[in-house]
DNA sequence: GCCGTTTTCGGCCCGACTGTTTTCAGTCG
């Protein structure tokens, strides 16, 4: 798949372009292009070679051409050309906030600025002040944005999110002025990382709404305040907006303030089709400005002749279309699930007793919960050897007597050796109630011995669970290049059930992948890779990366029953 | 650069806030 490689360039050359003072529109066409390609189904490689590209919605002539340069030479002489007229350090600039593409090409044409470095001296010089457009307030919030992109590196994690998020959520909510409220952006649609947070509230005063909000005692910096919109930057360095509309817009404004752009800007265009203008405020006849709906988001998409569509899914990855036609999956919901199988015990890495793992999942009103300590050679992790494992075998028989209501599982989590074997022999592999298989070491390997030895570690007889399939960690360590539709259709083949791996810093298959395995009809199971108890509530984003998957609940391992879970395991 | 049961040319989503100006361009989401 070089999808993702093809959405980059276009990416870069939209920026560029953007640079270069080219008209809004045309470098828009470059990213809607990239957009479109980055999410999807299929192989952008096939495509090429059945000479559909022109079929694709936002690819004409031109960028078809360009696109068959790319994926049949790896390259692209128009864009090479262009890096040579801008210099790519521009690109860097242009992450920076306050800077845009016209203060950069400013900045490049008038002081030869390129990198991050030389534009931070030349602030410090009081060299920018000078010029059109630019002032000493400017310098001073280029230097402090500098200073916050080496202190973060820009997006956090959907746990830190939920945590900063939902504490200034609450604390909003005790403002007497703010009627409803609620968390949007990214945060709602729960992508796996979370840029900045938004906050809408509705308020018949808004200007007590945001004293109150630039007061939260975890502010560092107020960078806006306006009747309608303030931001602020909390001490961790993640900046929080707030937007207040009045009652009646509050449905719009959710819709809005939720996103994502894309699938916003399709919102728009669909209701300019049909006679209508939507904004933040409501929908309105586009001729008379008369206000049609607005105070209920699912009203917005009603009067546009959609299903409602979940926030998980407004990624424009096609729920648009789906919802006009009615065809819409009905979503896993996290009331689905009914055990977590991917739980890390004292025996090996974990810091909670099989007996502390299992009440805590009765809490959840899990039916069973399944452990699964690493294996044998593993010993960093602290991997099971074949005698411990009949300990562990033994003293979940007894916990099992003890409980009510809740089955412990006997499982593992065993690694699949660099020359594909599994490390416990099968005579050992067959007395687990489960075998969740997966890499832990040599991720260096080239990416075809990796596909193969992933492949063979699935094919073995016992092996039920594929953990963290592409072995990503999120900023940390690059995704394995394996050929994630082979690795399905081996799925499928040899009845292997795909992890969606909970832990914030993996979630991984990512939600592309997720769908890709619902269209090919290979189902997941959601885990969370839990190393305490503590850390069994991120279930809660496994199931949001399987919605973002379109994920309905069937397709997921366990939402099902003891007894059929047993079935589908083979057991 | 794309697209067309309004169009093959002339549109393309739009409002708020800041910092720079002296009525507005640029940025952001």
């Amino acid at each position: 798949m070089k999808n993702k490689f093809v959405a980059d360039i276009l990416y870069q050359i939209a920026d560029l372009l953007d640079i270069k003072g080219e008209i809004f529109f045309k470098t828009r066409a470059y990213r809607i292009a990239a957009q479109t390609i980055e999410v999807l189904d299929e192989d952008i490689e096939t495509v090429v070679k059945e000479g559909r590209l022109e079929s694709i919605q936002g690819v004409g002539e031109a960028l078809a051409k360009k696109i068959k340069e790319i994926v049949e030479t790896g390259n692209l002489e128009y864009f090479e050309r262009l890096k040579k007229e801008i210099p790519e350090g521009l690109l860097e600039l242009l992450e920076l906030p306050g800077l845009g593409p016209k203060k950069v090409a400013a900045l490049y044409k008038s002081l030869g600025i390129t990198t991050v470095d030389a534009l931070g001296k030349a602030c410090i010089q009081g060299k920018l002040r000078d010029l059109d457009g630019f002032g000493e307030i400017t310098e001073r919030n280029i230097l402090r944005g500098i200073q916050l992109k080496e202190k973060t590196s820009g997006r956090v994690l959907l746990n830190v999110a939920y945590q900063d998020g939902n504490k200034y959520h609450d604390y909003i909510k005790k403002c007497r002025e703010v009627e409803d409220s609620a968390l949007a952006g990214s945060f709602r649609r729960k992508k796996e990382t979370i840029g900045d947070l938004d906050i809408l509230a509705s308020s018949e005063n808004p200007d007590e709404v945001m004293n109150h909000f630039v007061k939260y005692p975890d502010v560092s910096r107020i960078l806006m305040k306006g009747p309608t919109k303030s931001s602020v930057l909390l001490s961790d360095g993640l900046q929080v907006d707030l937007r207040v509309v009045k009652k009646e817009s509050y449905g719009a404004a959710l819709q809005y303030f939720t996103g994502s752009k894309e699938h916003n800007v399709k919102m728009r265009s669909l209701a300019i089709k049909k006679g209508y203008r939507l904004n933040e405020y409501g929908l309105f006849e586009k001729d008379t400005e008369k206000y049609v709906t607005g105070r209920v988001e699912k009203d917005v998409y009603s009067a546009l002749g959609l299903d409602y569509i979940e926030p998980e899914l407004r990624e424009n990855m096609g729920e648009i279309e789906a919802a006009s036609e009615g065809k819409l999956p009905r979503l896993v919901d996290y009331k689905d699930i009914l055990g977590d199988l991917h739980i890390h015990s004292i025996y090996s890495d974990g810091s909670d007793s099989i007996e502390t793992i299992a009440n805590h999942a009765q809490k959840f009103g899990y039916k069973y919960v399944g452990i699964a300590d690493h294996s044998q050679s593993l010993k960093i992790a602290g991997g099971l050897s074949e005698e411990t494992l009949i300990k562990k075998q033994k003293e979940i028989q007894q916990i099992n007597k003890k409980l009510e209501g809740i089955t412990v599982l006997f499982g593992t989590e065993c690694d699949i050796k660099k020359d594909g074997t599994l490390d416990y022999p099968n005579s050992v592999l067959a007395e687990f109630d489960f075998v969740i298989v997966g890499v832990h070491t040599a991720f260096k390997m080239d990416s075809k011995q990796m596909e193969s030895r992933i492949l063979s570690g699935i094919e073995n007889e016992y092996a039920n669970i594929l953990a963290h399939p592409t072995g990503r960690l999120i900023g940390r360590r690059e995704a394995f290049k394996i050929d994630i539709e082979n690795l399905i259709d081996a799925a499928k083949k040899t009845n292997t059930f795909l992890e969606i791996n909970s832990f914030p810093d993996r979630l991984d298959l990512n939600n592309v992948h997720a769908k890709l395995a619902k269209e090919k009809k290979v189902k997941c199971v959601i885990g969370t890779d839990s190393h305490s108890v503590a850390n069994m509530t991120y279930m809660e984003f496994g199931v949001a990366t399987a919605r973002r998957g379109w994920q309905e609940k069937s397709d997921i391992l366990n939402t099902y029953g003891l007894k059929d879970l047993k079935k589908m395991l083979g057991r």
